[in-house]
DNA sequence: CGGTGTGAATGCTTTCACAGCC
DNA sequence: GGCTGTGAAAGCATTCACACCG
């Protein structure tokens, strides 16, 4: 409906969600953001032109007033999608000790996303791991995500396993997945994936 | 000394290095590689142009030699470094359960990265959890890295520490964060941040 | 042909400059 | 003065088109 969000912008907007959480004040200017964000001021500003918000903010001397700029932004990045209002639905693929340590749900509150389901090939941990939501051996991807309808995955499995993995989530009608491994895969064009392994991160810092 | 590799190029080469360690054949094409990156071809050979290899692998026919191409792309994105060849040193801050499974240096192998420590300000942590490496206390991160020669760090500790922890890595004079964490914080401008933690990346996967 | 290398064209993203408001 | 909003300019990143080679 709109003109689509540049994903440079939808990531600061993420990040911008989450810190208006702990702002103390009740308002904040494009400066303060700037900073927190580690860009330009006029960068934010031309951001929220994006995201047309239904408020004119213009003139109010002390920058935006938080609780209307929070509803602004969730609305604006939100709105894009289908699945309005409706939080999306994620699996963990891999539970060794990095993906068993993502299966708790604080990493996602606020951003829209929900961990519903845990994939392993190794039956063992699928029984010993507890947790909140059901866990499931790989074999069942297929099945279980289509059933639970999850859209998205976070993969980080053994670095042999990825491309198999990757496969049976694609026949699963998965649309993006997060990629924790070094490993790399091959998926069709509609399905959309973000490599960013510790390593690769790091190598982006300097 | 070169004209500086631009970032996007940089994450794509390191994605090319870890493929190529486990590619079977030993020639690949920038068409190949560029299925297994999710890119268009014409962008791995303009990626190779800023590279400026000793080697011209024109005419090959078959395209790039595995070795010789390994050995160039290693040499151009680690020679932008004063720390020539010799792995650079990181911590990881906050040993939760995400952390402690950072912990386990098969993450950073061949990158060019190497775990040296981890802290937590809990000392109870710091004591019960075993590793191959020294585990310290949060407060002694300025002495540490400073001793260390520690230069990046990975953040996963507690939200409401993420400020806290930074203003003590900037004191030790690191030069990059990783940031897994929801929460955002404030450093000055010559240390760079990653904010990719999973709410993040799953947002821009769609 | 099917491959590489490269300059020019296109498309994104960020910054600048400045009008308008309190 | 300090703030937002916005169009125009600058800066990056990606794609295209095509020369050249085996």
């Amino acid at each position: 409906m709109q003109k689509k969000i540049p994903v440079s912008t939808k990531k600061r907007m993420v990040l911008l969600l989450s810190l208006l959480e702990k702002w103390k004040r009740n308002h904040i200017t494009s400066k303060e953001i700037a900073v927190l964000l580690g860009v330009k001021d006029s960068l934010v500003r031309y951001d929220f032109a994006f995201l047309k918000f239904p408020s004119d903010h213009r003139g109010f001397k002390n920058g935006y007033e938080i609780s209307v700029l929070k509803e602004d932004v969730r609305a604006a990045i939100l709105s894009e999608e289908e699945s309005f209002g409706t939080e999306k639905r994620i699996c963990i693929v891999g539970l060794g000790r990095l993906g068993a340590a993502l299966l708790d749900n604080s990493f996602f509150e606020g951003s829209g996303f929900k961990v519903c389901a845990g994939f392993d090939s190794s039956l063992n941990r699928v029984e010993l791991i507890r947790s909140t939501f059901e866990l499931f051996p790989a074999s069942r991807i297929e099945n279980v995500c289509a059933a639970k309808k999850i859209e998205y995955a976070v993969l980080c499995c053994e670095e042999n396993e990825v491309q198999k993995m990757a496969d049976r989530l694609v026949k699963a009608g998965i649309k993006g997945i997060v990629n924790y491994t070094k490993a790399v895969f091959v998926v069709p064009d509609c399905v959309k994936v973000q490599n960013i392994s510790p390593a690769v991160a790091l190598a982006l810092v300097d």
